[in-house]
DNA sequence: CAGCATCCACATAGATACTG
DNA sequence: CAGTATCTATGTGGATGCTG
């Protein structure tokens, strides 16, 4: 059965890279974590209090995946009690450049799609 | 419960319209879909078959949330047999701009990120 | 503190069949 | 041709408790 991933590598222009990349930071949180890290390094429960409604798993599965693809660097600091820091690489803040771009463009037309799905509902 | 759409309004800065916004079109075919209208009209098979695979289902689903948002037009004509086309608005076309942008930085860093993952898979 | 394992509820996608 | 309805399988997220 073809899958999300299965088509990484098939055709060229298309809609293949674009997936792989793409649906991964696409989820519900990757790009809120990106975002919190933008202006500084931060720690574990840092991000869980700052993000606000996500749960300790989802950050835990967000922030390895962010660093599997190598948006983040994770830091481990052998102390009692432990604490580790999250931070964007170079990869992640390059990301943040276009990504920003398109935050911007649906700041901008936020209203407008708003008042269009209102129209939508009632007719 | 709080999930997606109901941070709507919420919160001005941070991850509120971006939410309301790019979770639509962050989903698995919405961005294939206009891309696929991008240079021309298309009708509903049509815009099955150049997907691929997408079922008949999502395609409609898809094209419907587009059309809601206000992202794609819809025009009947009242044939026999029925003829649909769809095609891009200046709002899908406005979002075309700064989305491509992201899918050019997906497609140069593709390979990069693809290296960061199976050097985590091997570790 | 940081984070994994388990369990559970819900959302989502595919397949299929049917309609105008 | 252009969909919609139903049914089901899988995935995904939240809550919680446990560990180093």
């Amino acid at each position: 059965m073809p899958s999300k991933t299965d088509r990484a590598g098939e055709r060229p222009g298309a809609g293949c890279p674009i997936r792989g990349v793409l649906d991964r930071i696409g989820d519900q949180w990757s790009l809120l974590t990106l975002e919190a890290l933008e202006t500084e390094k931060k720690r574990f429960n840092e991000l869980l209090r700052e993000i606000g409604d996500i749960s300790k798993q989802m950050l835990s599965k967000t922030l390895r995946h962010l660093e599997q693809d190598g948006y983040i660097r994770r830091t481990v600091y052998p102390e009692v009690p432990p604490r580790v820091e999250y931070e964007l690489t170079e990869l992640g803040r390059s990301f943040l450049i276009p990504m920003k771009a398109l935050v911007g463009w649906a700041e901008q037309n936020h209203s407008e799609i708003i008042r269009s799905r209102l129209r939508h509902e009632t007719e």
